[in-house]
DNA sequence: GATGAATGAGTGTTCATTCAT
DNA sequence: AATGAATGAACACTCATTCAT
């Protein structure tokens, strides 16, 4: 039982190591398996191939990361749901405290990132050539749809249908850069304790852009 | 002295194709050569290995736009100075006016990258494996130091030396967010008017954001 | 002792799918286990390997067929010695009847042909690679010698020695084609009955060549 | 100009060795290369893949041996459009002369085949795997669409409308059997001498079967 | 009876690069 | 200025087979 997956894990590991360092395309298989003291059949009755060893490494952690920001964004419709109501006011949410939640959220997305830190590292700047290369337009595109329906409200649309081609440009961008927020911290910070205190400053930056937008038009 | 340079031209060309399709690393000489019309041996003659061709491509335009970047900066620059002088106020630069002179600086650099679309498409999102596959980290580094005398001014530090690292954290994100919105309207965009609508919507978002952050510390 | 076998049985039918499907060469033996659900392992506990496999899917087909061919035979024998004997004549064998009676045996045949159609099929198209990939050769040697003898009396041989290396050719000929008919039918018709109608005429055609062959000389 | 195409010879020659021995599929373009004393470079600069190689080989001979065929088969339609005029009768043709005629066409085949023996043993029996693998049953469907015509002609029918699927199946055997004829010589005779006397007798088989088929329905 | 793991040699193919001519 | 030829190392991947458990 232990025996078994000792080759598996050394195949995982020295991949990591590998993708980590050349990226997906440049990384050889003959060296992974080599480094792993293996030979490549080995690795082709673990792994269906390349690209089946590289999902190996990152699938499991994005499914829980996706199943983490869809929650993320659903707090954020939450709070348009409560504008809409006329619950809490604009102000509000702009002040200290509206930021201290919205950050309790994005903290604990960024907390998962560095649980798994190398492991995202890789998917988000490693993955060129891959099936996941494009993962962080899916996860933008994710933002999209929830940024689309909190700038409705806060222009006070009546319907989405009164969103221009300009406004989803906007919220194209607004929504990539959330994205890559969490990729900027993730890459540039070493440890969680670190990115959480940019980050705060981070989200500021994008709200007091979002309210920008929002009263420019 | 034509015919040479038809040779050369024609390669040149057909590269262009190649990497834009491709991308630098699946790009295949063999490929470009054979597209030309030419051999091998005849990309040799004119280019040193594949990363020269590339290069060949790109580094005249880049080197351009370097020099308009430096300009723009230093048009902040002086606008800090101003500020340091006391003789116009930060609530100006954030009027539409303000925005105005700020987004003609920005403009002309759009209107350069449009200028040589394909090529600086090429440059920030195909050159992954070419020595010029941080280029964009490059730039940011080059935004970074001009916001960072920004940022003391603005925050009323008599000198430099108070700039902690956060600070330098997230000057370096609106760095790259500065960088991140040219590329993203190039390669969102078809035309450099088109662009320059979205422009003027991302600039007051980034300068809304750059002010919550001035103001929240 | 049921167990064991749906393992094995499994197997065969998978394998006879595969190497029908690919040929001997190209079937796979981990996608024969992977079909059947069952691991390489277990193909190597009920066969030595590959060709074993193969063989073990064909042998007792063939091993039957090849009795009924050598009766097949001894029935013309038979005839060719009726002949020499003075019993019958050349015309009776051609005429209807004749024909009749030699359909009769070869009809038997051929019946089993398609009994266990997909099998032969395998054996006599796919089995380029295996042990067997000659077995129509093999065949073909068996008709040979039978067929020599009939010649031999229909040429009014008085001893086999009379026969020349070129009538050898043309018995080897004959022989191979009777074989070639059996394959042809089988390839070509979708049931017995189907195959027993176009079996009539090509008897006839070969009948025909053979008495051109005997007289032209 | 003579040691440029040294190398590719030297490599085609190996490529026909080792296709001969083993069989398209079983052949390694690595040992051919090997053999050649060349890289596996050199051989793909020479060709596309291992199929290309293939083809290079016998290509040439092929096509020639295609319009030799049609000229065969047209002249024994021009045999079946002067029985139609009723100018000569079917006895005349089964005669010994008539096969003279016939003979002289499939003798000029024959000398071709045996001119590039060992290229046309290759194509006939070596090819599976490649995309010469059907190349008989090419040879036989031109064969087909001649014979069709000759046997509504022989058959006394007015229009190919009266050809029943049991016509059909014989002239396809017919057709079939008759490139096996050559098929047959070709790799059972050393030398065109051998070849083409046993090429009489053959003619003279199915001849007769024609006219046993012809008769007998 | 059968598994799961692993071997090791092999496959065809592609690559950027070199160099004599 | 450019060709045609060739290198040599690398690539991902597949195969039949083995064997301890």
């Amino acid at each position: 039982m232990e025996k078994e997956k000792e080759t598996k894990q050394k195949l995982l590991k020295c991949a990591l190591q590998e993708f980590s360092d050349k990226g997906y395309m440049k990384a050889s298989l003959r060296n992974i398996c080599k480094n792993a003291g293996v030979t490549t059949g080995a690795l082709y009755f673990f792994f269906k191939d390349k690209d089946d060893l590289f999902r190996s490494l990152v699938s499991e952690p994005l499914a829980e990361l996706e199943r983490m920001i869809e929650g993320h964004f659903n707090e954020e419709v939450n709070i348009s749901y409560l504008l809409k109501k006329g619950e809490i006011d604009i102000s509000e949410i702009a002040s200290e405290e509206g930021l201290e939640d919205d950050n309790a959220v994005a903290r604990e997305v960024l907390k998962y990132l560095f649980k798994n830190k190398d492991i995202f590292d890789l998917l988000l700047t490693k993955a060129q050539g891959s099936s996941y290369e494009n993962i962080a337009d899916h996860m933008v595109a994710m933002a999209e749809k929830h940024y689309t329906g909190m700038y409705a409200v806060m222009k006070g649309y009546d319907s989405k249908r009164q969103i221009t081609a300009e406004d989803k440009f906007i919220i194209h961008w607004i929504s990539h850069d959330q994205i890559d927020i969490f990729i900027h911290i993730l890459t540039h910070c070493k440890s969680f304790k670190e990115g959480e205190k940019q980050l705060k400053n981070m989200m500021a930056y994008m709200i007091g852009g979002w309210f920008a937008v929002i009263n420019i038009k």
